[in-house]
DNA sequence: TTTTAATTGACCGACGGTCAGTCATAGAAT
DNA sequence: ATTCTATGACTGACCGTCGGTCAATTAAAA
């Protein structure tokens, strides 16, 4: 018999080492050649792990959201403060630190609009639950009104949409640099509202 | 002097043109040399009008969104019912009327959020801010409440990016057909919080 | 006739994707 | 222990097609 590699672990040790490339380099003019000579595999082998550069894209996405979901969930256990937690809950979309991972975020996104496999949605589905999950959960810390409770998951599935929505308007009207306090004061807002 | 094209015009007729071939066929596999035999034009001249093909999609998103604002704009001044104009408003998002518009609308979000001109991020504000102007009138009428009216701005600006957020948030994660419950929802569950 | 803008499609380098052939190794046979 | 063999991993030359360019052509205005 011959050997048999890991499919999955191989499709992400290059997805990885082509990390730079990908999040550095125009995304349009980046050439499967420049890839697979990056990478140091012949062109067939990258067709053998991935469909096509999209399919790239989304395995490197998914590894480092993946990686910044794990993290990102040690972070919010380690935050006692409740408006802390949403504070970092919400940096992804405008602190610096996460700027090459919203690049990678952003070319997922669009892809995931236009033409999306069934694994994207999968992935896109996978982390808005884990993310309403968390916003629930803080939500509901140190709050034991029933009312809240009982709204408490659609209301955090709305403001992840809402606050991804604000962040994609940003983008796209060319105000990135906007994003946090737009954010800011959207959460502000809300909080004023849930006051009432 | 030799003739003078109109090249504004020209550009809008070129698009427009190609508007089945942009709509119907895989946008990634739609060739320039398609469009310019469906058109009726030479390659050279397809470069005379557009920079590339996301500029014509962009053109042809821009005339439709455009078509769309004038007759929306119509339609809204033609109802009465607050609620109905707010459900019309929100419409865009999933009547299957709109279907072809939303699929430009994507890959014009898309385009917008990797590769974005200078027009496209001006075309997105434009649209941005004719949206919430028109929410903010909707939301003001009949209401004399001086405390809406200070808000009505940013709460109408706010509303815009969730309704957005929660209609890519649907197309990422493949539930296109759950959008209207979303947003019917999200409304519901706003309109409740505004009046406590 | 001259000038000049508009139009064209042959042409080019580069691209994405394929596939016939090569390589490397685990296990079978001796 | 050695050789053989089956098989999956790997490769890059190759193919058809692409996006984009530009020298040549057309045609209307001066």
């Amino acid at each position: 018999m011959a050997i048999v590699v890991d499919k999955v672990k191989k499709r992400q040790s290059i997805a990885l080492a082509c990390k730079e490339l990908v999040i550095n380099e125009d995304i349009r003019s980046l050439s499967i050649s420049k890839i697979t000579s990056h990478a140091g595999i012949g062109k067939g082998s990258f067709y053998e792990y991935f469909e096509n550069k999209d399919d790239l894209v989304f395995e490197l996405a998914r590894l480092l959201m993946s990686e910044y979901n794990t993290l990102m969930e040690i972070k919010l256990s380690e935050t006692q403060d409740k408006l802390d937690k949403l504070k970092l809950f919400a940096s992804f979309f405008y602190d610096s630190k996460y700027r090459d991972l919203r690049k990678l975020y952003n070319e997922f996104t669009a892809i995931s609009l236009v033409s999306p496999s069934k694994e994207m949605q999968e992935f896109q589905m996978e982390c808005f639950n884990l993310y309403s999950g968390w916003l629930e959960k803080i939500l509901l810390e140190d709050e034991d009104s029933p009312e809240l409770q009982a709204i408490s998951k659609q209301l955090s599935k709305m403001l992840i949409s809402s606050v991804k929505g604000i962040y994609i308007t940003c983008v796209a009207t060319g105000n990135s640099d906007r994003v946090e306090q737009e954010i800011n004061s959207f959460v502000e807002f809300s909080y004023r509202g849930d006051k009432k």
